[in-house]
DNA sequence: CGCTTCGATCGCAGCGCTACGAAATCTGCT
DNA sequence: AGCAGATTTCGTAGCGCTGCGATCGAAGCG
């Protein structure tokens, strides 16, 4: 039997479709597509008309058929480790900031540091055919590259410079920021050091950070220092626990370098517990700059990442992008720096 | 003339397509559509051949394909105030991780705590055909209250119990909190309060809880609080110096509740600073029971609001609306509660 | 051995929008 | 007035997928 005398109810995604709004307006759908999408293109008699209608009739386009239609959608696919995190948070706030003005929407997804769980994400990311992936470090999985590297859509791999990125990485040096750490302590007259480290495992920046500690170390002539790290993820408690750890060895610490300002903030308690005056009897540096460092007993000397700056930037690129420009010819890699800030605990 | 005389290259979105895959397999691309969503209709041996075949051919399905057929969307907005604050960040983190075993994706705003950035945000969010809406509080301007309440996805108004929702409200009574935390205060003895919060003009639930505090005194028969506020987010900085401010008036203030503990920390710092013995010359309650209130100098006696579990509860509430459930008749309202951690600081 | 029953597979008709190029309309100029 | 050129508007053909009902085929049964 002929399917088409069977009567079909369809399902409908919304109340108002454009049709229904070109109709009201008395101008062709294309008209409304072009005036939504570029309304500098249209005359402004109609487009106020237009205007009016979708007003009167509580239009909203549809993202999705906008999408599909247009091969490729207005989302902006951003996978980090945690959001649970200031650093990421802060980067994720400013790349919302500047994308937003453009009607870019963020898709968030977080690995939670699991290589399969980044190949999932990075999957069900790209179904979504976004304007552009950005993901946090250049160190990925198998599955995940061969997936990126063969959808179309500009990737940003941020928080990290160094290796081969896929297609652009924006970021700054963690080892360096790890020597900076330590060549600061050294000046303050350290000789005896310790970083306190959560997540190395997975936390691979963390890691290069420890290890660009202990390479100035080496480079300077002084003892390499001890290298103290836990699975759990940065906490004062942690913080504390670790200090209380490096104490206890025969060596007599007088400088401490963290992976993250919440464990410096943890050691500092430490130190108060124990009567530890800081920096007399230990100078703490931290690395994050968060909201507290600058106001704890005793400030925090700490290093200060480009966490916004990052944000702004991939921003702004993945705009550039979509205005049409070409991805760079060989991998692109920006490098934001990062700030030593020297306050009282050092 | 005939414009189909005339060659058109189309767009094309991604690689590989269903069809491929249906070519590649020998089945209808009807079955590998109703493989990929649900496996268990398919017979083993087609299920398999089709499995294969993805994999080789390393096809990635549109979503917005998929959303548009369906009329529908795999994605769930999500908007807050901001996410550089972790009991937001807790909340939308909880419920990524209950929603990512459904393959729903968060689609992510930030209000800034600014009604007209909320309505836009939520435009731009029904445009994705969302499987939810979420968004904290119970208070929206009218355009957004229109936008929600035309569109058919489900709303779910968290970290808020109160008034009416829209749909369902995941929550506690901030109100509530602020009591607590002065009788709290009142059994250990104290008896001239203060309420130190930060952004209270914008921030309608810290403002609760400062009034709920203030009625509790009230209610005691105690003194008016002292309510301070700031129009800057919550930091030590801040509850430092709104401590000083505090300590400056005639009465002498022996009861500090923070909208925030972050404030509280910086409070303790200040006392650290002036030498105030905590909780002897000074008792304090934070809010948030967040990273460093356990292990601070000394430890922080806090209100643990349900952040987790409200993300939880709220992916559990969509994935049973997308299952079929119906919206509860009258708009719901879940209770969530939260609970006072008497540490030392009081 | 024909007929029902049920599970597996298929074909069709869009979902709502945009890109493309053509058509219509408007300008300014001779 | 007539025409080239610029500007504005329109018509068409999908984008890739899913829901629906139809169809096919194997098993069950008297």
């Amino acid at each position: 039997m002929d399917q088409r005398l069977t009567t079909r109810r369809r399902r409908r995604m919304q109340r108002v479709t454009m049709a229904e709004v070109a109709r009201a307006a008395e101008v062709s759908p294309s008209t409304v597509s072009l005036y939504l999408r570029k309304p500098g293109q249209v005359s402004p008699a109609v487009g106020a008309r237009i205007a009016r209608v979708v007003d009167a009739l509580g239009y909203v386009p549809s993202l999705v058929a906008g999408g599909l239609a247009a091969a490729g959608s207005r989302a902006v696919s951003v996978i980090v480790p945690t959001i649970q995190n200031d650093f990421f948070a802060n980067t994720i706030s400013a790349l919302q900031q500047s994308l937003e003005p453009a009607g870019l929407q963020l898709l968030l997804g977080n690995t939670d540091y699991d290589p399969a769980r980044e190949e999932r994400l990075v999957r069900t990311a790209l179904s979504w055919a976004p304007a552009a992936v950005v993901l946090v470090g250049l160190e990925h999985g198998r599955g995940t590259m061969r997936l990126l590297l063969e959808s179309s859509a500009p990737v940003f791999e941020i928080w990290e410079c160094g290796g081969g990125p896929i297609d652009t990485a924006v970021g700054f040096h963690h080892r360096e920021v790890g020597a900076t750490a330590l060549r600061h302590l050294a000046e303050r007259g350290r000789r005896h050091f310790a970083f306190l480290g959560a997540r190395m495992e997975e936390d691979r920046r963390a890691r290069q950070r420890a290890e660009g500690f202990a390479a100035a170390a080496a480079a300077a002539g002084l003892a390499a220092p001890l290298i103290l790290g836990a699975p759990e993820r940065a906490s004062t408690e942690l913080g504390g626990r670790l200090l209380a750890e490096a104490l206890s060895g025969r060596t007599r610490i007088d400088g401490i370098a963290c992976s993250n300002d919440l464990m410096a903030l943890g050691a500092l308690f430490e130190c108060q517990r124990r009567g530890i005056e800081v920096p007399g009897g230990l100078a703490v540096v931290g690395f994050g700059d968060l909201g507290f460092s600058a106001s704890c007993v005793p400030p925090l000397t700490t290093i200060r990442p480009p966490g916004e700056a990052i944000g702004r930037e991939v921003g702004r690129l993945i705009q550039e992008r979509l205005a049409g420009a070409e991805p760079p010819a060989r991998a692109g890699m920006i490098d934001l720096g990062f700030e030593l800030v020297p306050r009282r605990s050092s």
